[in-house]
DNA sequence: TCCTTTTGGTTCGATATCGCACCATTTAGT
DNA sequence: ACTAAATGGTGCGATATCGAACCAAAAGGA
């Protein structure tokens, strides 16, 4: 006989986690574009913040992918960083039908300063976790998303 | 002289929380909709979710608030759950201005359905983190949140 | 009581998100 | 080389999301 499910309650604690992970995510979301110019949105800033982290000269791709969004998405969000110049495209000369994702001037001094203008919010409540309570909880969560991540095969 | 940051690199673990969780949010939501059907999306799920847990008989502002969405999105979601006959609202008998929902049966067996559907997909990573770790990660992101909440003013 | 403010909810318009279909290139198979 | 399949990206239409403005009921003063 098969055991297809040894601990059910666990699938309750998952539940429960996605739905603690949605509404923080609903939190944050308010939060920062609560601090960004007009009609700029959250998933913009992440993109930007991610090119700094990693490296700019990705791909739109790349970037669909690391955010696990679809590509539509996130040419969408493209076209609207780049309306603002805080991007910039340009052809990958590795393969014409690809392009590529460079941060202008703008866009670095633009991340600088919303981070700046979104510390005292993070600062009214970044004593909630340790340093280390952070770290264990990131690590967890990326544990937990590269798990899933590859269950999507 | 103010100071205003004691510990800098904090701002920038939370960041990478935030963009940990909204990774993890994009996906659960992406396998939970190809579970549910057709047009069904995972806020819907949620509302009734919630409402199981909890109790329902909540009004549509307690439920915007306990997701932390703005009242005109749980407005909408609310509508495309009750043109789904899966939950019904009333007149709240305490204020005129107010309403109810209820959840009917249709809405109960919806959700135990959709359940049995996802728990096999639950399953294929349900071994990342143990029950410690899961209601450790749990209880850190509650707090979190109710801090955030708080801190929103 | 009358008037002001607050509160619960919806309507409306603007934008974001995403699936589907499509095109151009690249890769793989023969 | 030639064709078939896979890959990177976009256009389009349907829906979701959300802020602003609005309405009706309730609460709070005077």
């Amino acid at each position: 006989m098969p055991e297809t499910n040894a601990a059910p309650e666990l699938n309750g604690l998952y539940f429960q986690l996605f739905n603690e992970i949605g509404i923080i995510n609903q939190l944050s979301r308010a939060a920062f574009e609560a601090r960004l110019p007009d009609g700029m949105v959250l998933p913009q800033f992440a993109v930007i913040n991610h090119l700094i982290r990693v490296e700019d000269g990705r791909t739109p791709l790349q970037l669909a992918r690391a955010f696990q969004v679809p590509k539509t998405s996130m040419t969408h969000t493209l076209a609207g960083l780049e309306k603002r110049g805080l991007v910039e495209m340009r052809a990958n000369p590795d393969d014409a039908r690809s392009k590529q994702v460079w941060l202008t001037e703008a866009g670095r001094k633009f991340r600088d300063d919303a981070i700046a203008s979104l510390a005292p919010d993070v600062g009214a409540f970044s004593d909630t976790l340790g340093r280390e309570e952070l770290t264990e909880v990131i690590a967890l969560l990326e544990r937990l998303r590269k798990r899933m991540d590859a269950a999507r095969d």
